[in-house]
DNA sequence: TATAATCGTTATGACAGTACAACTATCTCC
DNA sequence: GGAGATAGTTGTACTGTCATAACGATTATA
């Protein structure tokens, strides 16, 4: 897959149509970046032995204990996958089950210490920068930084 | 998803340690980016009426023919679910189908004037940049896009 | 206390993705 | 021309994802 980056520069005054097409080409290279990685999903899959959904759900419940429902939530589905996922994850002893106090109804599910070191290594395997990122010049790496951390902000 | 990607700032003379960290966060925001759009894979399912791998079948044919065999090695899976993919590209009048002029036994795959537009629309739902990038001034836009040229370059 | 609403679970099943073996048609090379 | 390789297809089966409906337990409200 290579973009049309090269034909993409903004020059100044140049309207709105050049800066969106400027930034649909980064954008285009992030996708690449990003979605050529599939091999990594599969990495994620093998090493922790299970699907990729599970391995999303447990990396989700390490920000902080969830109800069934918000769990569902978040993940974009419903309650019964939800109870699916998390039957899975506990069988495996990464997550754990409890009442909520005040509401009885209600479960709330938290990561045990196996789960919070299953998260890390998923983590650790789909966040390892690809190389191109790495071979960048000090500068220039930290002119990208400020950026995307603007970017990030602003979205 | 807030990253530490105030914290990573590359000092020179740091190390690999830092600009591995720099670059992780970087990584970080452009997974965010990318993958926080679920809703547009969604969207695009919804657009052109049929699962996510047909149309990324679809969209990897527009950049010219291919055989079977090339398709299904491109789409990282194996003849037969090629051949599934194909059938049912075919019976919408997406694609053709037609014999290989000088090897009877292979099958070239073209997308017609109906699957390009198809993979049009989809590109253009996928590839919509988000808001943080839009908002950028243009000098910051343009720096990034040259740095994001290189990155793609070297990976 | 009776009724309705909410939370999670169970049950069932549809569909997509994936893998594997077997088959047909064609080509290559001796 | 015959043996073996190759391209694509068909058939089968298993797993993962995800929706729907019905259910029991608990809570809130009348």
């Amino acid at each position: 897959m290579t973009t049309q980056i090269e034909d993409a520069a903004v020059a100044p005054g140049d309207g709105e149509d050049a800066r969106l097409r400027a930034a649909s080409a980064v954008y285009a290279t992030m996708r690449y970046l990003v979605l050529d990685q599939d091999d990594r999903r599969a990495a994620v899959v093998e090493a922790l032995g299970m699907s990729f959904s599970r391995t999303k759900a447990l990396r989700r419940l390490t920000a902080g204990p969830l109800r069934m429902s918000e769990l569902a939530q978040k993940l974009l589905t419903d309650k019964p996958y939800a109870t699916l996922i998390v039957d899975d994850l506990e069988r495996r002893g990464l997550v754990l089950r409890t009442v909520h106090p005040d509401d009885r109804r209600c479960k709330v599910v938290t990561v045990t210490e196996a789960g919070r070191l299953a998260a890390e290594l998923a983590e650790s395997i789909l966040a390892r920068p690809p190389r191109g990122l790495l071979a960048l010049e000090d500068e220039e790496l930290e002119t990208l930084r400020r950026v995307m951390a603007k970017v990030e902000a602003g979205s």
